[in-house]
DNA sequence: AAGACGGGGGA
DNA sequence: TCCCCAGTCTT
């Protein structure tokens, strides 16, 4: 059997059933595709279903604010693919008649889509014959034909991006993608594969050299950076002070409270440290520390600390990303994992 | 060509 | 700890 044979038949016994896959309608897959980039299908799987009840379509969708959009995307990391979505919605609505493209080359001018979500919609919504090459693409073909190119360095992916495509399976490229990534998800995992029982293991290069766990090759990129970022919690009877967060930085558009970043874990008895503080908020500023997290993203590691602020002094017209909201409301704002945790244990 | 961008889970 | 996840955009 060829090795997309041996795919496809791998794939009819042993795929799982999503409910991106008992349809061919763009949006709905569109939708899937977006919040499963760079996220496993069991975290994806609550945030695709929840998306579709609030809209079913892609009317819906665009009629949404982009505050109700980054609300519902909550927690699940990447946001841009929360604020790109409500983009691409609106330039459906507007310029497609509300009907999403399904060609690959229209796709690929949306924002938020790329190489592989157009060759993904595209397959599986219009049967076009774009192959796939996503990270189980990348392992499978790097396995199975002993490619040791790195598979994030430019060359890499034309290499292995010419390979799929000549492997794509002309008689019906939407079966073929979805099996080489289930099975690349499923079968040659990252960690420990199953390669006892599998089905192309006669023919794979990494087996017969014993070089799985070595395959694919990845370029190691740079070690994380400490950020240190000082809360200041500004509390007037029922109401708080927060802030939206601008471009430029992690969280935008998400709100979190008025901060001041320093260059290390500076003491909180540290002269450095009070006169900035007064300096911010003015000379009678009083702060005492409430609590402190760590919070690990791809680059960064930060660390948090909040403090409760008193007797300070704000230039709402210098500072116009501040904002006072009731307590009752806080909880409507899109805001990131690790202050929307604080809020539920402090406020 | 390299960095930035989240959060969760497995070994 | 480290690596990876149905990647894309910006510099």
């Amino acid at each position: 059997m060829t090795f997309q044979n041996e795919l496809i038949n791998w794939y009819q016994i042993n795929k799982r059933d999503l409910p991106w896959r008992h349809t061919k309608d763009a949006y709905i897959i569109w939708l899937s595709e977006i919040i499963l980039q760079q996220t496993r299908v069991e975290q994806g799987l609550p945030y695709f279903i929840k998306f579709l009840e609030n809209f079913p379509t892609v009317n819906d969708f665009a009629s949404a604010t982009e505050a109700q959009v980054l609300k519902l995307w909550q927690g699940l990391g990447y946001y841009s693919r929360g604020r790109n979505m409500h983009k691409t919605a609106q330039i459906v609505v507007n310029n497609f008649s509300g009907v999403f493209p399904n060609l690959h080359d229209e796709l690929l001018k949306l924002t938020g889509i790329g190489e592989y979500t157009a060759a993904a919609i595209s397959s599986f919504s219009s049967g076009e014959a774009r192959a796939v090459v996503d990270g189980n693409v990348f392992r499978v073909l790097s396995r199975y034909f002993g490619i040791d190119t790195p598979i994030n360095s430019p060359a890499g992916k034309k290499q292995f991006f010419t390979l799929a495509n000549e492997l794509l399976y002309q008689d019906d490229p939407a079966l073929y993608n979805q099996a080489i990534m289930e099975f690349g998800a499923m079968q040659c995992k990252p960690k420990s594969p199953n390669c006892g029982i599998c089905p192309l293991s006669q023919g794979c290069f990494a087996l017969n050299h014993q070089q799985v766990n070595e395959l694919p090759i990845k370029i190691r990129k740079a070690a994380q950076r400490h950020r240190y970022l000082n809360y200041f919690i500004c509390q007037e009877g029922n109401q708080i002070l927060v802030r939206k967060r601008k471009a430029g930085d992690i969280w935008q558009h998400l709100y979190d409270f008025p901060s001041i970043e320093t260059v290390n874990e500076s003491a909180l008895n540290e002269e450095n440290f009070i006169s900035s503080v007064k300096e911010s908020f003015g000379q009678n500023t009083v702060f005492t520390h409430l609590t402190s997290r760590k919070h690990i993203l791809t680059h960064q590691i930060i660390h948090l600390r909040f403090f409760v602020l008193k007797n300070y002094i704000f230039n709402f017209n210098k500072q116009k990303e501040l904002n006072w909201v009731s307590l009752d409301k806080l909880d409507e704002l899109p805001q990131p994992k690790v202050i929307h945790d604080f809020i539920l244990e402090y406020l």
